[in-house]
Parts: C-alpha cells; sequence; structure tokens
RNA sequence: GGUCCCGUAGCUCAGUUGGAUAGAGCAACAGAUUUCUAAUCUGUGGGUCACAGGUUCGAAUCCUGUCGGGAUCGCCA
C-alpha cells in the first residue's frame, strides 16, 4: 500500500513542476508529522525549496499549498508558519484510507520477499539455568525473527548450544562428588538449577583449594593451576574429547537433565526454534577453512604451529585461528558453522543475536571471511544488544546477583494474578481461564519492558522495583485491546456489526486513522533496522491515543446510526492492529482482563 | 594505551535519514466514574540534551576535542 508520505512527496513534486518548473527529489520536502499545536496531518520544509523558487521559505509555502488545495482533492487546507508548510488532508481522503485498510488482508505484513534470513539466538550453556540476560536474548531474537517474517522474509531460527567444555565438566565432577545420586526426579528441581547448583559447588570447592594452596605458599596464579578439583575436571574434559564411556553417558545424561529445564523456560518465554545446533557436533569445524586460508597465503602458521590471521593492516590485532595443538578455537566453529549453514540454507542474512561483549568477536569473523572470499561475508549481522544490568552494577553469579529466569517469570505471574484478582473484573471466568490470563498479562509485562527498549542500549532492571503494569507497560496495551474488545462483543450482542458509512470522520477518529495508517511503514522501518523497540512504542502510541478517544466518544451510544457502525468499524481496525502488532513482538493479547 | 559503544527531567526510556517552543511513563501534587472495563483519562511542577568548539537558514541529531561510564584487545565461549 503506498504511503501517505509517497502521496503527498509525488503532489509536491507536482506543484514544483508547475509552479517552478524544477524537477526536485523528493527528500528535500523533509515530510514529517505536524506538530500537534498546529493545525494539519503533515508538513514539508520548504527552506530548501526557497532557493528553488527564488522566494522566502514563507512564501514558496503558500504558493505550493495553495497549489495543492486547488489540485489536489486529498488536500482541503494549509498554513505556513515560517518555513514550515502545513497540509491538511480532507475527511473523505482518511475515509478512503480506512476503507482500503479494512479491505487490506494481513494488514502489516509485506508480501513475499523471496529472502532467506537466518536467526541464530538464545545459545546457552548447558551448565547453569537461564538468567536475565539469556531472557533479553530470547525474546530479541524470537521478536526480531517475527517481524523479519511480517516482513515477507523466510525466517529459520536456531539455537547453538554450548553443550561441551571444561564449564560443562566443572558440573559433573561435583556431581560426582558430592551428588549422591541427586536427579531432578528425586530432588523434585528442575534439571538446569540442579546442575547449576552443582556448577556452584564446584566453584565453592575450587575456591577452598585455592586457598588452602595460598595457605602452603604458593602464588595466585599456581594455586588456580595446581587445585586438584580443577586438574580433575581438566581430565574429564580430556576424557570427553577421549570418548570415554562413562564420562560421556554421564555428560549425556546431565545434559538430558538441563534441556528438560531449558524447555519449561523456552516454553514460558514463548520462544522456540527451527533447528537447535550442538558445538559437541561442530566444534572440529573450521580447520578445513584455516587450512585452505593458508594454502591462499591469507593466513600464516607460527613457529609453535598455532595458526592466524593477520588483521593489522584492518586496525585490528592478529587472531588465532588453531592453537599449537591443532585444536580450533571459537573463532574457528563459528567460521565453520557459518559456511556449513551458508551451503545448507543459502541464506540472504544470518543475524546473530549475541551482546555487545562480542562486538570485536564478530567484527573480526566477518573481516576473516571477506579475506577468504566468502561473497556471502556482508551477509553476516550481528544483532548487538546491551548488558541488563542491576542497580548495583553487572549480574555475577559469583556474588550471587544473578537474577533467575524462572524466578523473574514466575514473579511476574505472580503479580499478575494478585492484580486480577484486586480488580475483580475475572471472578466469573474459569480457574484454568484465569490462569491463562495470568500468564498472558505477567509475561506480556515482562516481555514489553524489555522489548521496548532499543536493543544496542544498555538497559537497567531492579528486581526490587517490580515492573510496572500502568502507563507505557505491556499490560495497558493488552488492557486497552481487551477494552475494544468488550465493546466490539456488546455491539455484536446487539447484532451491530462495524462496517465503512459516508459519515464524516472526526479529528478524534482521523488521528486513530493516521496511526493504524502508518502501520506497515512502522513494521518495514523496525524490520529494516531490526529494532522490535519500534514496534512496541508504536503500539503504546495507539494504545494511548485510543483510550483518549475512548474517554471521550461513545460507540455504542452513538444516536446517529451510520456513525455508529463506522466507529464499530474504526474500533475492530484498531484492535487489530494492536493485536497483529504486539503478536509481531511476540505478545499475546486478552480478549478480556 | 588501542578500538568500539553510551551520556536526554529525580528514576526508566522515546526522539535513526539535521527542522518549529526537546517528549512519554514512573514517582509527587490536584482533578475526572448515574455513561461502552478507572490496569483509564485530564492538569501542575520538573531540562545547560555531559562539557567546549565547528559546519548552516536551522544541531539532542553531523564533525573535532575534553570529561564521565561501559565493553573489548593472540590460545574462554
Amino acid at each position: 500500500m503506498i504511503t501517505v508520505e509517497q502521496i503527498i512527496s509525488a503532489k509536491l513534486t507536482e506543484a514544483v513542476q508547475a509552479l517552478y518548473e524544477q524537477t526536485v527529489a523528493a527528500a528535500v520536502f523533509a515530510l514529517q508529522a505536524t506538530r500537534t499545536e498546529f493545525e494539519g496531518d503533515i508538513t514539508a520544509v520548504t527552506f530548501a525549496l526557497s532557493k528553488i523558487s527564488k522566494k522566502s521559505p514563507e512564501q514558496t509555502g503558500s504558493e505550493i499549498g495553495k497549489w495543492l488545495v486547488e489540485h489536489c482533492a486529498e488536500v482541503s487546507k494549509y498554513n505556513v508558519i515560517k518555513g514550515f508548510l502545513n497540509i491538511k488532508f480532507s475527511a473523505e481522503f482518511w475515509q478512503a484510507r480506512l476503507k482500503n485498510i479494512s479491505e487490506t488482508t494481513d494488514y502489516g505484513f509485506m508480501p513475499v520477499s523471496g529472502k532467506t534470513v537466518m536467526v541464530e539466538y538464545s545459545s546457552p550453556n548447558t551448565n547453569k539455568p537461564l538468567h536475565l540476560g539469556h531472557v533479553r536474548n530470547n525474546l530479541l531474537g524470537y521478536a526480531v525473527a517475527t517481524l523479519l517474517e511480517a516482513n515477507g522474509h523466510k525466517v529459520i531460527k536456531v539455537n547453538l548450544v554450548n553443550d561441551r567444555g571444561i564449564h560443562i565438566c566443572k558440573s559433573m565432577l561435583a556431581w560426582q562428588k558430592f551428588g549422591n545420586g541427586e536427579t531432578p526426579q528425586s530432588s523434585g528441581k528442575k534439571g538446569d538449577h540442579l546442575v547449576g547448583d552443582y556448577y556452584v559447588l564446584f566453584d565453592k570447592e575450587y575456591k577452598k583449594q585455592q586457598a588452602e594452596l595460598k595457605a602452603q605458599g604458593k602464588s595466585d596464579e599456581e594455586a588456580a593451576k595446581q587445585s586438584p578439583i580443577m586438574l580433575e575436571a581438566q581430565e574429564m574434559l580430556r576424557q570427553w574429547e577421549q570418548g570415554d564411556q562413562a564420562v560421556v553417558d554421564l555428560w549425556k545424561t546431565m545434559n538430558g537433565w538441563v534441556y528438560k529445564g531449558f524447555d519449561v523456560t523456552y516454553k514460558n518465554l514463548g520462544v522456540s526454534f527451527d533447528k537447535t545446533y550442538y558445538e559437541s557436533q561442530t566444534y572440529l569445524l573450521g580447520k578445513k577453512i584455516v587450512e585452505e586460508g593458508l594454502r591462499k597465503g591469507i593466513l600464516f602458521r607460527k613457529d609453535d604451529g598455532s595458526m592466524w590471521c593477520d588483521l593489522t593492516a584492518d586496525g585490528l590485532d592478529q587472531k588465532l585461528l588453531l592453537r599449537s595443538d591443532g585444536t580450533s578455537v571459537y573463532m574457528t566453529q563459528d567460521l565453520g558453522t557459518a559456511q556449513q549453514r551458508y551451503d545448507e540454507y543459502h541464506f540472504d542474512e544470518h543475524i546473530y543475536v549475541v551482546g555487545n561483549e562480542q562486538n570485536y568477536h564478530f567484527q573480526v569473523l566477518k573481516l576473516i571471511l571477506k579475506k577468504l572470499g566468502y561473497d556471502w561475508a556482508d551477509a553476516i549481522y550481528h544483532l548487538s544488544y546491551g548488558m541488563v544490568e542491576l542497580p548495583e552494577g553487572k549480574m555475577k553469579s559469583r556474588e550471587g546477583t544473578v537474577v533467575d529466569a524462572d524466578d523473574l517469570i514466575d514473579g511476574m505471574v505472580q503479580t499478575a494474578r494478585e492484580t486480577s484478582l484486586e480488580l475483580g473484573k475475572l471472578d466469573d471466568i474459569p480457574e484454568d481461564e484465569q490462569q491463562r490470563l495470568f500468564n498472558m498479562i505477567g509475561l506480556g509485562a515482562l516481555k514489553y519492558f524489555i522489548l521496548k527498549v532499543d536493543p544496542k542500549k544498555t538497559m537497567l532492571f531492579d528486581p526490587k522495583e517490580s515492573i510496572d503494569f500502568n502507563g507505557n507497560t505491556g499490560p495497558f496495551i493488552q488492557y486497552t485491546h481487551a477494552r475494544i474488545k468488550s465493546v466490539l462483543r456488546k455491539a455484536a450482542e446487539q447484532g451491530l456489526q462495524g462496517s465503512l458509512q459516508n459519515a464524516a470522520l472526526s479529528e478524534r477518529e482521523i488521528a486513530l486513522v493516521k496511526i493504524i495508517d502508518a502501520f506497515p511503514e512502522k513494521i518495514r522501518e523496525a524490520g529494516a533496522a531490526h529494532s522490535p523497540a519500534l514496534v512496541a512504542n508504536y503500539t503504546y502510541e495507539l494504545a494511548k491515543e485510543f483510550n483518549q478517544f475512548y474517554h471521550d466518544v461513545t460507540v455504542l451510544k452513538e444516536p446517529d446510526e451510520a456513525l455508529k457502525r463506522q466507529r464499530l468499524l474504526l474500533l475492530q481496525q484498531v484492535a487489530h492492529v494492536l493485536k497483529t502488532a504486539m503478536a509481531i513482538i511476540g505478545i499475546e493479547v486478552p480478549e478480556r482482563m
């Protein structure tokens, strides 16, 4: 659907052509929404045009405005203030837009683009449960994936589970030593929490041993390296890599517990994946790429046999790709998995949802792929998001300042329950339905809280101040939707349905039409910017505008039948856009609350 | 030290391609419900857009520098 900006740009271009006999690019109009204190819908800035007209900005604006009103049925009025030409569209114009919106199926969704986009997100370690940082990652990843689907792309959501390495061995070892055969079944603990507890136990024991060694006069470094439990963990990793049956069995068992736990958290968060990769299966990848790079002379080998890429010419350092013992590092694996995925899917874009602490890593990954001559290197996009900080600073697992994902979710749902029960609006519905709503509202609050913030910014979360349910929040938008649905239900009971009429739209109604009219463009913009926050803030604007409308304008008691039906139609569209927009960032809205 | 990111109201955040008198929410205070859901709405107060220069008709936005905060920098992932 053609946007209002495109329409007015074309008209302005015509006007300039007619008045000054010059062709100008649409950009010179610098279109913007008219500020609320002035009359108009859209504003063109005429400073740049005054050079063409050879007249003052005011005079130029007046001439163009006059021309528009005379030649375009869509434009009803104009006014000029300094260099700003405020243009007002006719009520008929907005009515036609509303008609168009109501008749468009899948309103807000872009046509199929033919592009394939891979989105990697979540990527947890299997030695501890998910925390607040993972929550931001998961919500962002899922929302971006849905957003890109709305933009017409084919999206493949993937998870790369870090299921191997020394950290896993730490949990395994501690469980062997101190676990007495504890299982999720025997203890009633969620699997990922159980394994995480042993990770903490390992650390405790490790610290104790280090302290003892230091008391014997060892240096910090010696104590860290010689602690028996650490040596045992390293030995366990070697056994794992050699395929030692007992170690592998234990690894499978404990990872199995963790996956069950993760599944619950993922389900609660409402996120999912099309494919899951495991590092235990990919960690050897990438060596071939490195060898090929060496043959081509792009990489080099040092005396100790380690393999490097020299990036000093690009202002970076030298980067290690293979250790002296021939084993691969993180970067090597990522090179390998990227190629494997490209071969498999031929993606047009590969988005990695990974924290900004890894900016350097992805810069290097892309650069090396480019140097190696892979033309798809440019398809790699690091969606670098900021950390979630607590009032006392960064989360630190050792200091116990980690906000656990499951606790957080439970807390939000609990708050939703308390608030709902207090308001007592849901007393007449069955309990299972109530529970479903508490989940929806609690999660809505959490998701919106996180998604409304620009992904790349560091954000703050204060666990002591629970997430709000009023103002610019998820429940506010959910509530707005529920209110509209309530009116529509009552209308349906009276046999009333929304339909397009020829009743003139009021200013209040036009304000709403304007916002829902901008929806598809907003989705396009947000997709291009990889930013669910733009969609979140858009829904807030719409909900806010609607609540003002709702306060001032009556629908069901409107005596004029045509007006009433037209308003109902408008309400249907607003509800639909709210629901769709929220769904696009992974948030559900209720029929009532 | 090098590189990158950030700094907007007491707090949390919008303000992306330079546009008019920089906006919301929370918190505070004052109001609105015989009327479709008050998880709502209306109003008041609250700002050196970190600071200093520069570019121009015009800068929170672009450039340079300074200060402050964060991330990262050859064998962790």
